[in-house]
DNA sequence: TTGACAAATAGGATCAAATCCTATTTACTA
DNA sequence: TAGTAAATAGGATTTGATCCTATTTGTCAA
């Protein structure tokens, strides 16, 4: 809750009731949950929170590293014809995606009692940042 | 193209124009399009095709390993109060995403001539298959 | 402590991706 | 070449996200 506090205060983000709910909510929350999840959890606190409020917010927390996006952007699926071993760099200004190869990255494998957990079909590593011609956009943090 | 017309017979897809068509559109491409923009393409040879049928053949390809989806499922976004360093398993069947921890990942380092093309921001590790309770269902694969 | 103002919110409208529905067409098989 | 299951078109529906604007609220300086 500090780091909270810290993180608005150094945005100057003002803080609301519904700010710290929202915060609270997903802090207590294990599932990696979307807007939609949260916004129902809180409505029987706050009952006319607004579901955009709740996107919004979740939102600008990520925006100053209050929390994070995992697994999807909201944006629309993308495919791949490529199915040899790549990786990818996706841009977050202008959502271009990067195909590069590491022979290294390649290798690496989940320790076994992961392995034994789930069944695992895929791996992936993504790296997100700016691209060459967005570089100059990259200030905006 | 002969990869495309074996994993069609093996699981006994029909080879249609369409299916056909969105393959190759999609093969031809470098950016990762999503389903809109191959369809937008696809307009011009089949002025009638759907935009249901465009999307629903690339689903069905990623299923039977002609494709792969990239970097969002068209999901909803999801949100992670953790910051600390850890990992993701995602599960196929009930979307669940799980932590981990592996040390040995956190370590792994992007050649530097690609943290020279672009500004990183952050970086991760995606596993995906099926989880615990879900391991039946890994059979309709 | 108060007043001024920029920032944030609610609630509804709109947009866009995905999915569903059903009548019609088509690719495969025998 | 005919029969059948699968696939498609096109429109409707669902749902996540965003936009818009009038109203409210947190913050800061007087
Ligand atoms: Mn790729
Ligand atoms: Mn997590
Ligand atoms: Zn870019
Ligand atoms: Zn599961």
């Amino acid at each position: 809750m500090d780091r909270f506090y810290q993180k608005c205060k150094q945005h100057s983000l003002k803080i609301t009731p519904q700010r710290t709910a929202v915060y609270k909510t997903l802090e207590a929350s294990s599932s990696h949950p979307c807007a939609d999840m949260i916004h129902k959890v809180l409505q029987k606190e706050f009952p006319n929170i607004s579901l955009d409020t709740v996107n919004r917010t979740l939102i600008t927390f990520s925006k100053v590293n209050i929390i994070d996006v995992v697994e999807g952007r909201g944006d629309p699926r993308r495919f791949d014809p490529n199915l040899d071993a790549h990786h990818h760099f996706h841009c977050l200004a202008c959502n271009k995606i990067f195909d590069f190869h590491d022979t290294a990255l390649d290798q690496i494998t989940p320790s076994s009692d992961i392995a034994k957990k789930f069944i695992i079909t895929g791996k992936k590593i993504v790296l997100k940042g700016y691209c060459d011609n967005c570089r100059s956009q990259a200030s905006t943090l």
